[in-house]
DNA sequence: ACTATATATGAACAGTTGTTCATATGAAAG
DNA sequence: CTTTCATATGAACAACTGTTCATATATAGT
């Protein structure tokens, strides 16, 4: 038995954070859009190409993404780069990808 | 560079599982329920009781947790105990832990 | 300054989700 | 077999979410 097994439930605030947070991962649309970051960095326009939707769609879920730190960006002339703000993010991915192919 | 690193898109399908997986844990609810089962197996009058929640309210939920096979039951006279499906779970719950404690 | 291109944003709307309330089911005890 | 206790379920409702459409902002090129 492992020492630092958890007998206790998390704080209220930090359940609040770990849903929060898994919410992001909860809509395909932006699943894709952290997918398609994972291969590359990408403007908006080309994310809107790759997965078939509209401009506006996937800019409202780049906006959602932001807000959480999942995705960072970077002006670049008329474009904004985006891209995964760390490899945590794709851990959460993968982790979800292995449940699912189990 | 891995060897295995990924460079395509996963198929739709898969996209759909994972976001399908992740709506799960998207929800304060489940989340209490499944760290709450992460203690101990326990039956829907006692995680009621342990959330302050409705005992409607946590079944409904436990139906949903149920269908995305993250929870498993078995029948002790009266009482319906809970326990987690398998260890994949709790791996789950801890990754995004350390996420929003990063 | 004007035009074209890239992105962001707000309102509106439909679809989804989580809770409550009332009630049903089911099992055990008397 | 009736009562009690534990759980499940359905309808209703409010809150939330994701898309579309229209428009705003911003930058670059002419």
């Amino acid at each position: 038995m492992l020492v630092d097994e958890m007998k206790e439930m998390p704080l209220e605030d930090d359940i609040y954070l770990v849903a929060e947070l898994y919410k992001n991962f909860a809509d395909m649309t932006r699943v894709k859009i952290l997918y398609a970051l994972t291969i590359s960095e990408m403007c908006v326009n080309d994310l809107s190409e790759m997965l078939e939707m509209s401009q506006s769609s996937i800019s409202h879920q780049l906006r959602v993404l932001k807000q959480a730190r999942l995705i960072k960006y970077q002006k670049k002339g008329k474009n904004v780069i985006y891209s995964l703000a760390d490899d945590h993010v794709k851990l959460l991915l993968d982790q979800a990808y292995e449940h699912i192919k189990e």
